[in-house]
DNA sequence: AATTCGGGGCC
DNA sequence: GGCCCAGAATT
């Protein structure tokens, strides 16, 4: 019985005050499924204020289903700059198209239907049932596993699949009748806004008068959570090739394999280095720049019939994705072609070698020519990583 | 169950 | 520097 007036304070409590105090936000001025989707799609893994800029854009230049269905993978790629996590974009558009055909361009309300989709997992799938049509669908992230687990003092470990799976079971049953929609906000708006990850502001809490982490003082252990391992480092040497004659002003970039990590963006060409020795890696200050060097143009031969001459270095940059952290010298380099019939045999050898690299199960098929000449004009239409914007701008050529 | 997927803001 | 964020797909 206790538990029950728990359960129902909870939710009473929470509902109000989250129709007195939620934010205003873009997707929320809409009821379109598909404005919702959009920024649930966005929101994964991404905080709201960086999300917010990226919601505008995206839906002025794709309104509708059908535009971005229709549209370029590229321009969809190109809106997604920045953002990070750029499977979620290729999905999106993969599952949009998919609404056009399959669903004649509505949002499906089921939830078999929307889950089917590419990129819609079991959040997603809750978080548009529920915020645009209202089904009593439970959408369980960070936040809403933060908050239950303070509440309820629950202790398991939220890393685990399986605590997300109870803890979703708990969300469900929470749901007040017929207020899907803003409970499921309430519960993710209360934890992005008070019940904060470090010191959880637990005096204005609406549910703090019962809040079981609270009353025994462990707030701040909570939620368990185990930690993700440390990325590891790569060392990479970069090739900043600037054009002459007829490319003067422009820069050598190539595309990416179109699966694996930043798949299809455009990037400046690079090459792996054999892992440094502890104590001088990039960041330090002498290494030897010779052997990269060299590595650089044999590698970029060896991969891409591409023929450099490395000048030297010319900066030296860092970026840490979840799981690697890159460690980049850029070398200044000058032109010298493509390499005739070896360099066929030698770039094909490296396609498939890079596919294989890169996970990918396809043997590699009749892909573009992945290098172009890039000036500003070309830069304004093509998604580059953020890393490389950085390098590109300290260049002075963004 | 563990990895692979970006990037930034905040303490 | 560490942590986490309105997670999903793949292995």
């Amino acid at each position: 019985m206790g538990a029950t007036n728990a359960k129902t304070f909870f939710s009473t409590r929470l509902l109000e005050w989250y129709r007195r105090h939620k934010r205003d936000l873009p997707w929320r001025r809409s009821r379109d499924p598909y404005y919702i989707w959009i920024s649930e799609v966005m929101l994964q893994q991404t905080r709201v204020e960086t999300v917010i800029p990226y919601f505008h854009r995206f839906v002025d230049r794709f309104p509708t289903v059908e535009a971005l269905a229709d549209a370029p993978e590229e321009d969809v790629l190109k809106a997604w700059e920045g953002l990070g996590y750029y499977s979620r974009a290729r999905n999106l558009q993969a599952a949009v198209r998919e609404v056009k055909e399959r669903y004649g361009g509505r949002v499906p309300d089921t939830p078999e239907a929307i889950s089917s989709l590419k990129g819609v997992g079991p959040y997603t799938a809750g978080a548009v049932l529920s915020i645009a049509y209202n089904k009593p669908e439970p959408a369980v992230d960070g936040n809403v596993m933060r908050v239950l687990s303070r509440y309820f003092l629950l202790r398991d470990d939220i890393a685990k699949p399986s605590t997300r799976a109870g803890i979703e079971r708990l969300a469900r049953e929470l749901i007040p009748e017929g207020e899907a929609g803003d409970f499921n906000q309430a519960l993710m708006e209360l934890g992005a806004t008070v019940c904060t990850p470090k010191s959880p502001h637990c005096l204005t809490c609406p549910v703090m008068d019962l809040c079981a982490g609270r009353l025994e003082g462990v707030e701040n252990e909570l939620p368990v959570k185990t930690k993700a391992k440390p990325p590891r480092p790569e060392r990479r040497a970069v090739a900043f090739i600037e054009g002459e004659g007829a490319e003067t002003g422009k820069v050598l970039a190539r595309q990416r394999p179109k699966d694996g990590l930043l798949a299809r963006m455009w990037e400046l060409p690079h090459v792996k280095l054999p892992d440094a020795a502890p104590e001088g890696a990039y960041g330090g200050e002498a290494d030897d720049d010779g052997a990269a060097i060299r590595m650089l143009r044999e590698r970029l031969l060896a991969e891409y019939g591409l023929v450099v001459e490395p000048l030297g270095p010319m900066m030296d940059a860092e970026h840490t994705f979840s799981h690697i952290q890159w460690r980049m010298r850029v070398f200044r380099c000058r032109f010298a072609g493509w390499a005739d019939k070896p360099g066929t045999e030698a770039r094909a050898e490296a396609a498939a070698a890079e596919a294989e690299a890169a996970g990918s199960a396809e043997s590699d098929g009749d892909r573009e020519e992945p290098f172009r000449w890039f000036g500003r004009r070309e830069m304004e239409q093509y998604a580059f990583p953020n890393v490389f914007l950085r390098i590109l701008k300290e260049a002075g050529r963004l």
